[in-house]
DNA sequence: ATGTCTTACGGAAGACGTAATAATA
DNA sequence: TATTATTACGTCTTCCGTAAGACAT
């Protein structure tokens, strides 16, 4: 097969049918070109060139190899190109997820950035259920996710890690619980504890549940602040590790508007 | 732009999506591969495959390069692959001109050996007249034809000598000439030369007109014995270098055949 | 005599394999 | 633990430019 100097140096030698301006055109020397189109000529077992020292045309070999070769060598380039045009511009639509309300402001401050930052690049923040992150961004119907962290599953990739809040324990307004500064994850053995997937899809429903004394629900701190709800009162952990945020998004489909959107994310809560 | 062994390392791994088989399928070790691979990602500015030391998949971008460069890349290799068949092949029609009955018993004879040699070339022997070989040979209507040496004209090429005869003069049958041993350049002084294409265009019709009186023609001395006449005498010359015979082609068209053909007239000739 | 293609030769870039290392199931 | 991808490093091919040579106008 031929080598990508050969490829070019007989398209241009093709086009110009001069060595010198071939030379030039390709950053090499005559000599090199000369080399270069000898060794191909062997290659194939026939002369593609008539040359004199005055004059250079294509033979026939040399016409249809010329003919076949062009078409096909600019499809790879145009390919090259526009892979590392997609690599590295930032143009073109990006789907992010969140889960909760806290989520949904810090990516939306986020894209804003971003589309400071970018103008090019547009942004749709869409809010997902519990249940739906993982789907959605295992179909490619989002590009990036919030969620809680690790989440480890092959063939995903997760950023850094942005917020990192404590935990508490939401119980119904009235329950025994609710009057206490704090709890423990011991105290979770003698509760009905509500299951995400199992016992509603969002977080509303499940908090309904709770304020129907149908169980507890472990969630983060920062509910207090943006489900505060009449029926349900939230408990800080005493002894639970923090909750950490972060995004994820499918490894294969990472490009520079996840890159870009990552970093503001980052840089926003800095 | 992209090297060969990048394309077809890559071209390789989107297939076999695995570094040993594709190694071993490039004839190259594992670590090349993955280096080649590293090295296109760089350059492109973003990964085309997503790996881990069980599993290679690609990512978006590299399926997209890969559906772009495959078809491309193979029409290069089928076009390299056709002009080197094109070089080497002996298959196909080959047409060749002669001028004068002995050439055509040469050509002829050529013509035969060659399709011993090589049955699958179509080989066909045409006569021309005096003025019509060059312009054949230019136009592409005939791929070879045989002529008087020398022919310099940009764009042919020649053969070596097959033939080479002394020179006669065509004189009409009762001129004093005609009883002459040999006759000498300076005697044309004293003549009416018939011209090629000015007084006629075949060579029969020149004889005619050396029958006739109306002038006297330099011939091979072949011609005595195959265009003997009751109106013409030949005399020899004494002093003419004598007429050499070659073929000549079209610099443009040479080929496999025009090559076997050229070599098996040179060796009919042994 | 001039412009152009080709050949000869020494130097540098990089393609390659081997062997050691890291990572995954 | 076994399989597979990656990194490190020394070797060697070959790509390249410079300079001299050959050829045609």
């Amino acid at each position: 097969m031929l080598e990508r100097h050969e490829i070019e140096a007989f398209l241009t030698l093709a086009e110009e049918l001069h060595f010198g301006r071939s030379a030039e055109r390709l950053h090499v020397s005559t000599a090199r070109v000369s080399q270069t189109i000898k060794r191909l000529e062997v290659r194939i077992g026939a002369p593609l060139f008539v040359r004199t020292s005055r004059r250079v045309e294509l033979t026939d070999a040399g016409h249809e190899l010329n003919d076949a070769v062009r078409p096909a060598w600019r499809q790879i380039a145009a390919a090259v190109e526009q892979a590392r045009e997609a690599a590295t511009t930032t143009a073109g639509r990006l789907e992010v997820a969140f889960t909760g309300a806290a989520g949904g402001q810090l990516l939306t401050g986020a894209a804003e950035l971003l589309q400071r930052r970018h103008p090019e690049c547009e942004v749709r923040v869409r809010e997902a259920q519990l249940g739906e992150v993982l789907p959605w961004i295992r179909d490619g119907s989002v590009d990036l996710a919030l969620t809680t962290f690790p989440v480890a599953e092959a063939g995903l990739s997760s950023g850094p890690v942005l917020v990192s809040e404590g935990r508490a324990l939401a119980v119904p307004a009235g329950h025994p619980l609710a009057r206490r500064e704090s709890v423990s994850l011991d105290d979770l053995n003698d509760l009905d504890v509500l299951q995400s997937p199992g016992d509603a899809s969002t977080l509303n429903e499940l908090l309904t549940l709770v304020g129907a004394g149908r169980g507890v629900l472990p969630v983060g701190a920062q509910a207090r602040r943006y489900y505060a709800r009449p029926d349900v009162s939230y408990v800080p952990f005493s002894d639970a590790p923090p909750l950490q945020w972060g995004l994820i998004w499918r490894t294969d489909r990472a490009n520079a508007r996840t890159r870009a959107f990552v970093c503001a994310a980052r840089d926003l809560l800095r």
